[in-house]
DNA sequence: TGTTTTTGGTCAGTTATATTGACATATCTA
DNA sequence: TAGATATGTCAATATAACTGACCAAAAACA
């Protein structure tokens, strides 16, 4: 291993440390909007996930966020309860099931993105642009290990 | 707000997807070690933060974990009844008690960071220092907004 | 065609991590 | 000495996850 300053072990620990956190209060930012729908960061996740990608199936989400489908099952209940998102049967594979956004999850999801953007918007907003790329690639590099 | 392209909602989105599974890989990579242990993610935060800033008070603890004074109870009886760790009355106010690793704390932070250590390594290790200052300096940013 | 595999849903029980609220003790400070 | 502070603890609850078992519908395959 290469004697960099940036590789040493202190150093290292910095950034698992400050994943933790940056990861702790990006999600805690929107919370008291969640509760406003009696929703939780697991249902928080999906909503992002489903906004992201319309129309996605129940295993590309499960796969996305690596839980059992159990778990899953009990938070698309929630949102679907809610009417926050609906389920349609595959277009091609009529087995899976597609996750759209209805109305109501729209907006549920435009209100969480409020509270998010605001802490990544006033970290990058100083920054140039090569900065954000350089970030962007380690923070890549790092879930692609 | 300026109409910069790495500030665009969609760009935005993608970091607050990044940072989350930046930190799920992160804190999943020492899940063995710790079931060795039969300890979870809860102890792991803790023996690390002890490690980072030995003979801390249990009220630093909580204000860096950000959880309640019972929760952070159980974890530590769980660590010093396995003898990882030990708390001796604060020297200067003896109502605070400081926490030390014992040498199975060591020992267990060692395990843990060898296998937290690979993947930060290999995304850090190809990247210039100028990146990696970049990366740290946008995170903190992100971390004190 | 019939069999096997895949996708998804569900029941039941359990675990891990956190919460709120109340209360107790020791120690420090004014 | 009175009040504030640091810590510990009891009890109940919430949230998000887990394992294991089982089922139905639809697709894929032989």
């Amino acid at each position: 291993m290469r004697d960099l300053l940036y590789l040493k072990d202190d150093q290292i620990k910095d950034f698992i440390e400050q994943i933790f956190y940056a990861y702790r209060e990006t999600y805690s930012d929107p919370k008291k909007v969640l509760k406003k729908y009696s929703f939780g960061i697991a249902h928080h996740k999906a909503i992002h996930l489903i906004e992201r990608h319309e129309g996605l199936t129940v295993s590309d989400l499960l796969s996305k966020l690596k839980i059992t489908k159990q778990s899953l099952n009990r938070v698309l209940r929630d949102l679907v309860k809610n009417k926050a998102v609906s389920l349609k049967k595959g277009e091609i594979d009529s087995r899976q099931r597609q996750i759209f956004l209805d109305e109501k999850g729209k907006k549920l999801s435009e209100e969480i993105f409020i509270e998010q953007k605001k802490r990544i918007y006033n970290a990058l907003k100083n920054s140039d642009a090569d900065s954000v790329i350089k970030f962007k690639n380690i923070l890549s590099k790092i879930i692609n290990e």
